[in-house]
DNA sequence: ATAGCTTTTGTGGAAATCCACAAAAGCTCG
DNA sequence: CGAGCTTTTGTGGATTTCCACAAAAGCTAT
């Protein structure tokens, strides 16, 4: 006998119909923990599952708390239920969880309280028909929402591609789709090793969805890329706090998923929408930048931080053209070959270790005073002073613009 | 009784008939002391005057020293015969000279060489009524050779203005009008202070005819600049040796004249003659950043060593379109303002003294120490890598690019 | 092979930099 | 006004840089 062959005209009538049966407070989450529904009757609810209903969705910190304890991995193996143990920590009492499916994928979970006495077998059979219940009631509200998403990937890609040129219409078309405006955002994309497949794009979702970093209202994948909108809650340390999602994000792919990111990037935090297709574009710059000075660029994710390499496109256009032909670096080129010395290699890197003697030493392996007669002949043969800032800087850019041609 | 009374078919003939009068050598200049012509008699001859012939003009440094004794000035002041003491650093016996003049321009000079005897007043009245004779001679070849300047200055304005796309076209035009083609050249601008007066014209012309650091074989006048075409002797040190004639170009136009010259600049060095164009847009270039950034440039007068201020116009299009905005110098400026410190100015001044601490704090008036405690509430609150050299760069251009706005 | 060059490495001392710590002065805001 | 902050200046010592000089090693061309 089902106790759950009845109608239930929404989920929170199904939650609550659960937590009668079951004598204890339920909670229903989706596969990304964002709150379908919950149990209103009076029972001891501990900390993390208040924290859950008000923000609608379960706290990260809970979250990261599940998977460091393996909870949430073998609620995604199984369909069977798991007991976890109190974390105090978190705030989260002893509970039970289940989740649900349909073929292989796992739409969510149910969670109930524990209260004072262990469990019982049947109670735990009660739980499980409620997992098989609950399916279909979820899958409608995944229909619903499913083809909505494909107008709003439509809609994304034009943002990017600088489609439309009024705010306005841009706000309108945000909340026709239902898709929260912020007042500042950034454009970012995660180059991952390998073509996105299904299953990882779950997992993005997963994550995107789940962490509170940050808001992320729209991403798309295209290929090896994720390309997201990100929206930092404050514009003061935007930067910071969109660098430190993007961290964590690549870790936590690889850690709980094995999935590799190579590198992530994004542009400038902008306020106004139009500006999406300008901040793609900076993150784009970022990216390819990174492929050609991966070493340099090891940690500069942002646009803000590349540095001189913001305006290496434009010079190098120029460069082509043949202009920013640099006499030093060639006569330092030509003695380098005529006499099988390293001066261009010594410069280079010197101004890479920031004009720092020992360190560039160190870095190339001879001794500081070999350096200083390098320096020594490096400003005698290519007529530099290298105690001239704008010497310098046109040396640097130009050596760095030959790498550029040579990707 | 005129002994000039007769006809001279050439200038030689004149010269010799001279000093057969005289018994001594004879040597007609131009005002530029280019070799006219020079009696072939056998007589004795000084070195000065063996190097003159040999190389039909007169060497720089006599001409430098004849300035320095105050021969030269004593000649353009007065048609007055000159004696001239012996100067034997330069090779130079006694000599009587005498200028030529057509109205109130002197064309140029007779040179005799004062023998054993001193000159009698015969003799002198002799150089005087030769002075006014050799008057007419020069005038015809003077004559023949401004039809020729028109047509030059016409081409030299196609030549700037990059009307010409073959070599070839250019090399014929030159060898028609006579303009020697020389292997490498460059287009240098000189900015005078005021506008270029008919007399300060000769003057040009005559220290630029004078001049053996380097040919000269086009030049122009327009509004307060003149524009030449350098071609330096060597590619080697073509540069250097520019550099050098522009110095002392404009300290002569200086002592010699009294002519300000407010800043010399020049392009690059180039083989092919259809580069004119480009490097005297490079020279202009030159030009522009030194009126923006006057102190920084005040002694670079080549592109080469404009450093990275070359590609500022290409980066300030960029900027005024809207990109490049930096948040670290933002945010510095706005706590600048809040505050009324000077982190902007200590950080430009630091860059400017390329990162030197004790001339920085010497030049901005304040301890070493408080110039260190400044860099790093600067690293702090502009989220800067101080010993990045990429971003240290971006700053130091963002910085230069807002004081080149100003202008 | 050797003379004459460049290049590397070493030594030592003066000067500059870096850093930690602290006193004093200046500014802001309740 | 005065507490609490930022800013400036000072002191002292470890480290680094800069320079001059010299020895040694490497290269090149006669």
């Amino acid at each position: 006998m089902n106790p759950f062959a009845t109608h239930f005209d929404s989920l929170e009538e199904f939650a609550d119909h659960v937590s009668e049966l079951l004598q204890c407070p339920i909670t229903i989450e989706d596969a990304n923990h964002r709150l379908i529904a919950y149990s209103g009757h009076e029972h001891y609810t501990d900390p993390a599952r208040t924290a859950t209903i008000i923000h609608r969705r379960v706290p990260e910190r809970v979250i990261n708390s599940l998977w460091r304890e393996g909870v949430i991995p073998k609620l995604l193996q199984s369909e069977q239920p798991v007991r976890v143990a109190q974390i105090s920590e978190i705030g989260l009492g002893n509970r039970i969880a289940i989740s649900i499916w349909k073929n292989k994928e796992a739409l969510g979970f149910i969670w109930a309280i524990e209260m004072d006495e262990p469990w019982t077998e049947q109670q735990f059979d009660v739980l499980k028909q409620a997992a098989k219940a609950a399916k279909n009631l979820l899958l409608q509200a995944q229909i619903r929402k499913h083809k909505k998403e494909e107008r709003i990937q439509e809609f994304f890609w034009k943002l990017l591609t600088g489609h439309f040129s009024s705010p306005h219409d841009i706000v309108e078309q945000c909340n026709e789709l239902n898709v929260h405006v912020y007042p500042f955002f950034a454009v970012g994309i995660f180059q991952f090793q390998q073509h996105i497949q299904t299953q990882v794009e779950r997992q993005i979702d997963y994550l995107l969805k789940t962490t509170q970093q940050l808001a992320v209202p729209l991403y798309t994948i295209d290929h090896q890329r994720l390309i997201v909108v990100v929206a930092p809650s404050s514009n003061v340390y935007g930067e910071a706090h969109i660098e430190r999602f993007f961290r964590s994000f690549m870790a936590q792919m690889k850690e709980r998923f094995r999935v590799d990111i190579v590198m992530g990037a994004f542009g400038n935090v902008y306020e106004c929408y139009t500006n999406i297709a300008k901040s793609y574009e900076e993150a784009q710059t970022v990216l390819k930048m990174k492929r050609a000075f991966p070493h340099q660029l090891a940690d500069v994710q942002s646009y803000q931080h590349l540095g001189m390499y913001q305006f290496f496109d434009l010079l190098f256009e120029k460069k082509r053209h043949g202009d920013f032909h640099n006499a030093a670096l060639n006569k330092l080129k030509q003695y380098d070959a005529q006499h099988h010395t390293n001066l261009v290699e010594t410069i280079e890197t010197y101004l890479d270790y920031d004009s720092n003697v020992n360190e560039t030493a160190k870095a190339l392996n001879i001794h500081p005073n070999t350096l200083a007669y390098r320096l020594k002949r490096i400003s005698e043969i290519g007529h530099i002073d290298l105690s001239n800032m704008s010497e310098k800087v046109k040396l640097y850019v130009d050596m760095k613009l030959d790498k550029y041609r040579a990707t």
